[in-house]
DNA sequence: GCTTGCGCGTGACGGCCGTCACACAAGCGC
DNA sequence: GCGCTTGTGTGACGGCCGTCACGCGCAAGC
């Protein structure tokens, strides 16, 4: 696979081939025909960190794939107050269901490094899923484990009692997702600030800051720069009640 | 419509032809002979109050559409507690992604009342799928709302800073989707109890009581019985912040 | 009529955490 | 170097609300 540079410093990956074929199975084992179909409608574009892919609110123009990067989706209340509901990684399909139920986006989308994407607009990918209608099964499949997710972050946030017990359940959850034995525990790189931690479990950057410290005095925890280390999970487990 | 009574005091409709069609749009404007296949998949069964449709955590049997009725659909975290994530009425279809995405039940549901409900066993329903490729995007655009409304439910429950605010925005979206005005404020009937109030706000019981007479003594409020009328939208406006 | 269970009302207490305030370190443009 | 921004650490205070405890009304059932 041939690379290069791109001005973010980003490795860009000339064909789409290889990126569309990692998009959680929403376009694999298509037959050829249709994989050129969805070649000639997408739009490949390079975002530096911070851009808005999508704002909660806005009419659907189209769905977007991260192929490198990561995004976080907020929501906002009518006060201004907001909540992360997901952190997307490569890979991961967004805007589908305002796309497919043609409403409003109902998060934003906001790129957390240098991301690339690829943008299918509304009616271009509206016409691809007419002609090839077993995709439509895919996107029912995606969106039933999106909703999942909502459904997990749910149970996170409402039904943890303390703020203490939300940030052990995100560290337990990351745990098992993005980690790699280290030499003792588990590492995995945050890439996430204290405040948006906070956002991400209804919580104050103060009490994020805090709790981190506790957990790490506890010794359940490390934190060398970005990366932190689950030394002891029990202990986490221990406060998820 | 010839009606009859059912053990349980309910108005059964004979041909589920009227019931079908109703489905937020799920089914609607289908051929007859989607119509017909339809008809023959579906088992019609009555459930008393309390009955579990399905149990957060089973394999997906097949999808459960309300015909008149309600139903309460939970989440219970491992420790125990339980949320309640929404209320589902007459016309809604319960299940579609667990049984979409062959991932287990993510929610448990309880019918409130007595209720009338169409089952269609998995099988069944994902070949009718296969044959009737367009309903696959219904199914899309169906789980796109149900994400839609578990984004607003986090909303409320993560967003509002103190559970005060999250009744008052439950109470708000109440009489905005289920009131018809009455001779003062906007009346609808509670269908709930404060204990369930509470799982659905991420409160407890004695925290909905003590609110909801405070919004009383404040003139907020009326509660007659099992209907609440709100007489002031302003007033509960004011604390959502 | 009595019991049982359920839903509701209310008081007391205590702790968690949101908020305000300020300090400090690191990076960055100039 | 200097100022500015961003991210983090920490102390003090106060209020909201979760929890425990108890009582009361009401409906169902025998």
């Amino acid at each position: 696979m041939r690379k290069s540079r791109s001005p973010y410093g980003l490795e860009i990956v000339p064909s789409c081939v290889e990126c569309l074929v990692r998009e959680e199975r929403l376009f694999c084992n298509l037959g050829p025909e249709a994989v050129s179909q969805l070649d000639s409608i997408r739009q490949l574009s390079v975002y530096p960190k911070g851009s808005l892919l999508f704002v909660q609110g806005q009419p659907p123009r189209g769905v977007f794939i991260l192929c490198a990067g990561s995004a976080k989706l907020t929501i906002t209340s009518a006060r201004g107050r907001s909540l992360i509901v997901r952190v997307a990684q490569a890979g991961e399909v967004l805007g589908l269901g305002a796309v497919m139920s043609n409403q409003a986006y109902d998060v934003s989308a906001e790129t957390l490094e240098p991301t690339e994407v690829n943008f299918l607009p509304r009616e271009e990918f509206l016409g691809f899923l007419r002609k090839h209608g077993e995709v439509s099964v895919r996107v029912a499949e995606h969106l039933s484990l999106e909703l999942q997710r909502a459904y997990q972050q749910v149970t996170r946030i409402a039904l943890a009692p303390t703020a203490r017990a939300k940030l052990a359940g995100l560290l337990v959850d990351w745990a098992a997702q993005d980690a790699r034995p280290a030499r003792e525990g588990l590492t995995f790189p945050l890439r996430l600030t204290h405040e948006e931690i906070a956002e991400l479990i209804g919580s104050s950057r103060e009490t994020v800051t805090r709790l981190l410290n506790d957990l790490r005095r506890q010794g359940a925890i490390q934190i060398k720069g970005t990366l932190i280390t689950v030394l002891d999970p029990a202990k986490l487990e221990a406060l998820l009640t």
